[in-house]
DNA sequence: CGCGACGTTGATTTGCCTCAACGATTGTGG
DNA sequence: CCACAATCGTTGAGGCAAATCAACGTCGCG
């Protein structure tokens, strides 16, 4: 099973040891994934933490209107969750999707309680990896009140350099909040100069 | 000192033992702070991580332009911290004020980091703490792009009904993304009905 | 082949901003 | 304690950023 990826994921937070290495080795799933094929539906609770090693996934809310918004893109070496649902168990308004063809490995809640429980270094390597996440969140909010459409555009190509050539403009369009007709002409101005 | 509700915060986690509150309550050093008054700077670095007792703080960033845009709120019961600064040591680009007179505990890195080091409730605690805040956030991004300003303002006033008269209309177009002026609008359509 | 996703363009509308002005508070220094 | 400045909330006129709607060409895929 493709579990190497995880542990050297680990490697730059508190490396694991070999007994938490094969701990968390046993109790995650490989999982392969065509494009457009859903991980998490609304309405379901979610069930996993999602780690990519290879691919490309986002997790995404759908309006009144049917228009998508994007709340994260996640490609290799990242997690990828509903993490309201997951711990409160409660019906998710959210979807999760393969964009690319992916092979994830899935943690469920017991497993990872389990690890919680037995290895402190789970809670603080958890706890690192999501303050970073909400450092970046945060960053994305200031953004979102403060900035023109142009600049919230130009400063995602710079932020994610190896992943926006990866996906069509309409998905960049609904993480940035805007309809894919101004992100083109965005671009054609952008381009003009 | 005013540590007591401190500790009363944690019992909603894992309530901590006798050593754990003691060890805690020795590290934490307690401020009382004029409306107005800063506890960050753009350009130091965070150098604590703030507990609310009493009173109300912001964390904001001011754009080239110089308009205020409000990251957080924090009163009775709330961290607030920049969180990037205050793991990377670096300069802040933002600044946290009070804006009621207030109360605070303050915990320096240091102290933090032999919290996690000697007792693994604190990595816990915080992972949980930040986990919870990470999911408001993104329900907040996921309002910013898919909102009108007229949704965001009443979705905040019903998410933070205790809050919300306690600022001024100012301090909540900075938080939401909007001019005061259009706030003002939005008010009167709104009651018009 | 044919359908559906994608990117683009243009015309029009609309949500929200800008700027200016005004009263009502609030607070603050003399 | 008064006078003056600063903050706050509001209104209105005008302008701009971005959405909407419709149309069209391209491409990849089933």
């Amino acid at each position: 099973m493709l579990v190497q990826p995880l542990l050297t994921y680990f490697d730059s937070y508190l490396a694991l040891n070999e007994e938490e290495s094969a701990q968390l080795s046993s109790r995650v799933v490989e999982r392969r994934l065509k494009r457009r094929q859903l991980v998490l539906q609304q309405g379901d609770v979610c069930r996993h933490y999602t780690f990519v090693v290879a691919g490309c996934l986002k997790l995404y809310g759908v309006d009144k209107k049917g228009t998508e918004h994007i709340l994260q893109f996640a490609a290799e070496s990242d997690w990828i969750s509903d993490i309201g649902s997951f711990h409160a168990e409660q019906a998710s308004q959210l979807y999760i999707e393969a964009i690319e063809p992916a092979v994830v490995l899935q943690l469920e809640k017991p497993d990872l309680i389990y690890l919680y429980r037995h290895y402190a270094k789970f809670d603080r390597n958890f706890r690192v990896i999501i303050e970073n996440k909400f450092v970046a969140l945060q960053q994305r909010v200031l953004q979102n009140i403060s900035s023109t459409a142009e600049e919230r555009y130009h400063s995602f190509l710079s932020q994610y350099p190896d992943l926006a050539p990866r996906l069509p403009n309409t998905q960049i369009a609904a993480y940035i909040g805007i309809t894919p007709e101004f992100l083109s002409k965005i671009r054609k101005d952008s381009a003009a100069r």
